[in-house]
DNA sequence: ATGTCGTGGACGCCACGA
């Protein structure tokens, strides 16, 4: 989001025209307290927020039941107090998380060692809700472009973070509990899902897809359809990444 | 690619985070 509050007209307009079931948002830079729930709730979402006002913050809307608020996640660290980084709801049945990891900042950074440790214990704390649950998404903004086709330029890359080997090995941990890191569909252009607001990045081609949907096998083998809206990235003040949407077959 | 955003705190600008 980029601040929730600074994009509510873009999402308004792209709630009201794609109609989802359900929405994560990341980086939503609102209080629990600031968040607008009676806009929302006029749009017919109901919301479950985790924010703390400036940075981060993330939250699950949704239209269809939202149950099981979990905020934060069992042995979830911090840098060094906790940071509003994920939530998870149940929505008609399924298990939604809605996360957003640590930058990391630089391969030197105490930020980067914090990001390899928070996708750490998401790991951790999925591989015990995967126990006990049957139709999981995690959604969100990982931070980690998992493949080399994922960025607009390995080579631009080179010593950067979202692309190193600790990053990726992370991501692919979290595959290994049995999740299907969804793709996307691009509607034009490359596949990406962030574009930096420096430099034209965005009219330029230079994205990277950061922004995933893991799905458990029990909603992978429902997908439809999966695609980035590219299209929500224009225009008047948009936020640097545009919606990834995943349409599941009825169970 | 380092060219733009958004925030809060203290002011019409800066520091910070991305």
């Amino acid at each position: 989001m980029n601040s929730l509050a600074a994009r509510m007209p873009r999402v308004s307009e792209w709630l009201t025209r794609v109609r989802p079931d359900v929405l994560c948002v990341q980086e939503t830079k609102l209080s629990d307290a600031a968040f607008p729930l009676a806009e929302l709730e006029q749009l017919g979402y109901a919301a479950a927020t985790h924010g703390d006002g400036r940075y981060n913050g993330v939250a699950i809307l949704s239209r269809v039941g939202l149950e099981r608020v979990d905020r934060g996640f069992a042995g979830e660290p911090g840098f060094p107090e906790l940071e509003r980084r994920a939530i998870a709801a149940t929505c008609a049945g399924v298990r939604v998380w809605s996360i957003y990891a640590p930058n990391g900042r630089s391969l030197e950074s105490p930020h980067l060692v914090y990001k390899l440790a928070w996708l750490r214990a998401l790991r951790a704390a999925l591989e015990h809700e995967l126990a006990i649950t049957d139709g999981l998404a995690v959604c969100g903004d990982f931070n980690v472009a998992p493949n080399e086709e994922d960025v607009w330029d390995p080579a631009a890359f080179a010593g950067s973070t979202h692309v190193s080997p600790a990053e990726r090995e992370a991501i692919s941990e979290l595959l290994g509990l049995g999740l299907t890191d969804v793709q996307p569909r691009a509607l034009k252009g490359a596949p990406f899902t962030y574009w930096d607001y420096r430099a034209g990045m965005f009219h330029r081609g230079c994205g990277m897809r950061i922004d995933l949907m893991l799905l458990d096998r029990a909603l992978a083998s429902r997908v439809q359809d999966a695609y980035i809206d590219r299209d929500a990235r224009k225009g008047a003040k948009p936020s640097d990444h545009a919606p990834v949407v995943v349409e599941l077959k009825p169970a």
